[in-house]
DNA sequence: ATTATCTATAGATCTATAGATAATGC
DNA sequence: ATTATCTATAGATCTATAGATAATGC
């Protein structure tokens, strides 16, 4: 804490400085690319000098890689509460809650920040631990879509798609805000379990359940210490 | 014609220089977005110097506004051709062959140039003509519509959705080459049609009158002294 | 003493311009 | 003479580093 007053007062969200650099990152990189955004603009965005940035961030594409990882990090972290349950979740209600929380963690955010995905610049950034975290969940839904695919006798091309439906709930930000943008996550949890061979009205069964997984465990990781 | 040799021997696509810039950007540009890809790079990618690059166009807006352009002229100039039939053309198969037209015609380059109206930095870009073009073409498109939606009773809104459609091709770039791929522009097409209240049947009956007036078009076209 | 900021700047780009040069065409 | 290219470079960035400075905490 302390240190040398700053040359702006604070005019970003974020409980931190970091917080406050990652807010206007998030809204000048998916408002103008990543390439098409400088430093000097994320620092004046936040009320800092240009070089500032680098107490906290090594280079730029520190910046991407860690407001990348605010995509997965929540859901990596849901994963463990799905696999603690007693007794144990079975795979089509493990599979719902997961695509509903990683869709809702994907739609709450102030920013698109799945959009980013989509920048063609990403392809050439050094982005560790982003890719490695993203591939981990990635095989997640894979294992599990398998095991239902498996199941229902779908084509195991299918087991696949889960991961790919809720990432494209990235288009939805051009929704209204409102209850039906809302709704979106667990229709689409819904259509990954009807695209694995469930039918409609058992993949809606799942809803209750999964709201409660959702709710534990947002209730359990509040009340840190 | 003439001038001084290059330092390197042609390695692109195109009849004329012009031609060959176009199409490194066209790759670049696509590959690794607007503000990431420098003029160096392009001229590099042709096998001419940097400076070279600035006889064929006035700034780098420019390189990108010309790429766009090929994206809307094409289907700009198939218009006329639709207005100019013996007997004239009913609505319907008016917006059918305009839309199978400009969804062919965006899968048909060797880049994905559509997708370059997803790049964020673009909002920021000065790209007179490209967008006065681009807004004409949206509002044949609508009035077009408009008609239809009106004769159907289906809500007018509607009559944005063809338009959008079409661009919505885009993302069908990622499916493997093949006869598939090919039959997509007809199924967007087929897509518009539905979309204003018009039966399937009676929109896969348009397919082959678009076939041939895109023909005739074509013809006519080729054949310029 | 520690920390978060600041000022200043090096060195690497990047876009665009000026003017030289080496072909062809008349 | 005209043209398409070239070399060279100005001037404006942009990222990242070095080191000074002004707070708090002990």
């Amino acid at each position: 804490m302390a240190g040398r007053p700053r040359v702006h007062a604070q005019r970003r969200q974020g409980h931190t400085a970091r917080d406050e650099i990652l807010d206007a990152a998030g809204e000048l990189f998916t408002a103008t690319g990543y390439a098409g955004t400088s430093t000097r603009a994320i620092a004046e965005a936040v009320g800092v000098r240009q070089a500032s940035l680098y107490h906290y961030f090594k280079t730029k594409d520190d910046i991407l890689c860690a407001l990348l990882e605010q995509t997965v990090a929540p859901t990596l972290g849901f994963i463990p509460s799905l696999l603690g349950t007693e007794p144990a979740l079975t795979a089509d209600e493990h599979l719902h809650a997961l695509a509903a929380f990683d869709g809702a963690q994907l739609m709450s955010g102030r920013w698109n920040l799945g959009a980013l995905y989509l920048l063609p610049e990403l392809r050439e950034a050094k982005l560790e631990p982003f890719w490695s975290d993203r591939e981990r969940l990635r095989l997640h839904y894979l294992s599990v879509s398998r095991a239902l695919s498996r199941r229902t006798g779908v084509h195991e091309a299918a087991a696949d798609l889960p991961f790919r439906l809720v990432e494209s709930l990235v288009n939805v930000w051009s929704m209204p805000p409102g209850p039906e943008r809302c709704e979106m996550p667990f229709h689409v949890a819904d259509a990954c379990m009807r695209v694995l061979g469930i039918p409609d009205d058992a993949a809606a069964a799942l809803r209750s359940r999964s709201h409660r997984e959702i709710d534990r465990h947002n209730e359990n990781s509040s009340s840190d210490p």
